[in-house]
DNA sequence: TATTGTTATACTCTATAACTATA
DNA sequence: TATAGTTATAGAGTATAACAATA
């Protein structure tokens, strides 16, 4: 199946004057993947921001929270390294997380330069309760594919990163 | 450019809260089609960066380039609109681009306002070399997936947006 | 000496308000 | 008055360097 046309063909050659937003060429832009990747993750996380405002997670402590939600003990350097974030910059939110009382930082027994990072009663409470608006709200992002389709872009996203 | 593992591979079995980078749970993020395609993007990213590095290209200028070279005449807003960028950041590339010679601003005959946006030949010139580049690129970031499963992922993309 | 976590800091990217010149 | 472009500026997000504590 060949990409979807644009809204608007491309105009004949050229007409001297301005394009209008709708009448422009964007065929070169729409097969490229890079470009196109931007534009769904801007999609996803302006939708993120709408939906779980409320709640005051972000994508990047939304992750946090799930990742130390199944990995407790997790330290800030796999945390970091696994969110791709860099350490000096997810320290910085880790502070706040632990100052609003949503983690808790355990020095390790066995090492003491390592941190075990843990959710509080406070924190676990909150990830559940973004936990449940993340069905509906990746439902509604991905509305406009089928069930398969949906299955099958996270398929083809996790082959193409080297998990 | 992968987190690399940590340097602490001992043999030595881990204690109960410790995790090492390699045996975390990271099934619910796998499953979060808007943190992969964070990860998507960011590895598009990092790749364009040591690919068009040569050319001083980067993921914005090239979209600019490309979208003025199919669109010529297209005005600041309308560029602005389809990259996503706002309109005062997108200026300031413009008129980088403008002082450098690579593209020229030309006032609208029919309305003095609005601006009318063409690529200088030296301009011309840099898209046509970073065209070059961008089949092998791409095909290098998509290499895990077939050519089926490649195209099947941009049609994909394109149908969850609003193009 | 090397490693983990941390602080400080700079740089890029992005967002908002206000100004200009035309309409 | 409204619109296109522009400027100035503030805020996130992201980057590197250096330090403290521990190994």
């Amino acid at each position: 199946m060949s990409p979807k046309p644009l809204s608007g063909a491309k105009s004949a050659p050229q007409k001297s004057a301005q394009q209008t937003e709708k009448s422009l060429d964007l065929r070169a832009l729409q097969r490229t993947p890079g470009f196109m990747l931007r534009l769904a993750q801007l999609k996803f996380f302006e939708g993120f921001y709408e939906e779980f405002a409320a709640l005051g997670l972000t994508p990047a402590t939304y992750a946090i929270f799930a990742v130390i939600r199944d990995n407790p003990g997790v330290p800030p350097s796999s945390l970091a390294g696994l969110l791709r974030l860099r350490l000096p910059n997810l320290i910085k939110i880790l502070n706040e997380l632990e100052s609003s009382g949503f983690i808790k930082r355990n020095r390790s027994k066995s090492d003491r330069r390592a941190v075990e990072l843990m959710l509080t009663p406070k924190g676990a409470k909150l990830i559940a309760e973004g936990a449940r608006l993340t069905e509906p709200y990746n439902r509604k992002m991905l509305a406009p594919l089928s069930e398969a389709e949906q299955r099958t872009l996270l398929e083809l996203l996790n082959r193409m990163l080297p998990f």
